[in-house]
DNA sequence: AATGAATGAGGTTTCATTCAT
DNA sequence: TATGAATGAAACCTCATTCAT
């Protein structure tokens, strides 16, 4: 895979994450990356290719950042689950607060019409409530509960990262992010101590 | 404001929830409503018009349905808090939980670079968390809570709605909305408990 | 059907007959019909659609001229079909003897990559095979030959016709076309002497 | 002259064959040779240099192939004459009767605006039409007619021939170019019978 | 000789908006 | 009001050809 490829895809990322995929035009990307108005299908065969490369680049970061370094690594889940909104909020705080997530963007704008998009999508979110699910299982162990509560409850947390991030998104304020990531710690607090202390009795 | 305005809003607002704005053609619209090609600009001076109209259209309607019907009615606020997942649960089982909800979609896609959306949608989101607020205060009532508290549960529960909508969109799939309503419910369950249980003492 | 697709369709079918689908550019026809950029599409709603217009406009106009007006009169059937070589000459000396016959050169550039130009242009050669046909029935009537043998025959004139016409567009000389309607007319009279020979015994 | 030359020179004339000069890209012709892109511009100057070069090999082998094998061998000019047609429809039948003539195709391809294509297509059908003159002089030697009637004869199954294929590619049917085979027979048969009957006299 | 990146003109198509009637 | 024709910028994409290595 050429540099240039990689470039293009990283260029477009930037673009894609802030303006969404249909704003995001070629022309735009081949004067970010400084390209002549040929280069483009040099390197992918469709603007609907690099779509699906850009979100494969942004699931490979997500992936090694949030799901690898942080959820899977070896501390304490609660550390974890901690450490994910610190990351998660320090990204957008880089941002501004303003792009929102890309997976959330790209979900709300491509779903509904491009079944590619939507599966790929569904994916990052199936993986991160299954990640998220490992977690709070961890959090409870030795108590066994149904599987199916802390898959619930896996969920809800994804929605409310979501939730949270396209309503900071709207206000462009950080604070917002910050404040549901206490509520989602909250729900999760409620959810642990129901079950280790039915678990001691 | 004249008939046909109105039928181009809700024909419009129909293609603009499931498409987004820029996705809607004013040609679709027209096309859909069965109007001359010249019409549209009798009725609204660009498309940039129409997208504010709509969006109060829809303002309207949420505003009538959701905020005076079902959360300020004299109802015990419990019921008013089920009541209100039931209507939004009942409204996108009616759109085969496709097009999400119109205030999340077109936050994330006008947000960022329209700041007349942005604040419009601002207000969505401000007046459903301050009506929330109220239902929660209700709840607890007499009992005293720091005021922030309450608002901030409220914003929790706005951001896991529209981050269940979110989900559920992705996934096309009402169950994902249902068990973040669930989740939403099991979160306020909690506050009330710990406040309540407070307030007793 | 309005008065400007009408002279669309006939600027674009002169520089299709001489230039071949492919090689006929929108904007020439927007250059040669003096339109803006963008009405085009107004009245077509892509080249394939104006190609297929023009394939009718073409059929309709041969049709009239040489179905209807030559080989469907009341006339002696040797004479109507002297008369079509006649009316074929005379146009391709109008045009030069350059272009050769529009829906051969359509024929060949489409019938492979094409099913429905394809199908249209098989209904012209078929229409024309079937008119000759009976034109050759009512020459040698009252003697009846197996139906096949006349339908056969005039599909061999339609060929040399055809060819004809190919052989003359290379060339650049009506001189060929000349030749081979009569070589044409020979052939026939063949036919005629042997079966009206038969008949007389 | 390379090999890779004349690897390039098959692969494209089969592309050509099928799709036409224009439609026929370079891109095409690389990725079917299994070759580099820089790799053209080595062997040819431009892609109308390939055209040429094409075509005289489609020249070479059928000059080879009917001209010399069939059209010039020792045998009596009606098994000659015959055994072209045989040729012709074994080609196109393994063609599955949707490919034409390469001359033919490119004849109404090019002719118009290409002198040089067009003056090497009518170097083809001239050849074609002298060997079968030769041919059929033959056929009523030692009866002598004047010469233009046997040439004008060979003009016109050359243009049948032509024809032929043009309606059989159509109608993606062998049978109809078998067929006008039969037909041309029948006229030269005609021509045969009268001369040598004269001669006899 | 060989490779694939680079160029850039130009192709079809789309669309918000304006104009003429 | 109402109609649809007109405009033209700009979108995505194609492709013959040239360049750098």
């Amino acid at each position: 895979m050429s540099n240039k490829r990689q470039q293009i895809i990283e260029v477009a990322a930037a673009l894609m994450h802030s303006k969404g995929y249909e704003n995001t035009k070629i022309s735009d990307i081949l004067d970010a990356a400084q390209l002549g108005k040929g280069q483009f299908y040099h390197y992918f065969s469709s603007k609907h290719e690099l779509g699906l490369a850009i979100l494969d680049h942004f699931f490979a970061n997500w992936n090694r950042r949030l799901m690898e370094n942080v959820l899977s690594s070896q501390q304490d889940p609660k550390i974890k689950f901690d450490a994910m909104f610190e990351s998660i909020i320090e990204l957008h705080r880089n941002n501004q607060a303003k792009c929102g997530c890309v997976f959330g963007n790209l979900a709300i704008e491509m779903s509904e019409h491009d079944e590619i998009f939507r599966k790929k999508l569904e994916a990052v979110f199936d993986i991160w409530t299954e990640k998220l699910k490992q977690v709070f299982d961890n959090m409870i162990s030795p108590v066994q509960v149904e599987s199916s509560e802390t898959g619930k409850l896996a969920q809800g947390i994804v929605a409310m990262i979501e939730g949270g991030i396209l309503l900071m998104k709207n206000k462009q304020d950080i604070s917002t992010l910050v404040n549901v990531a206490e509520q989602a710690k909250i729900l999760v607090d409620c959810f642990v101590q129901r079950h280790t202390l039915l678990g001691v009795r």
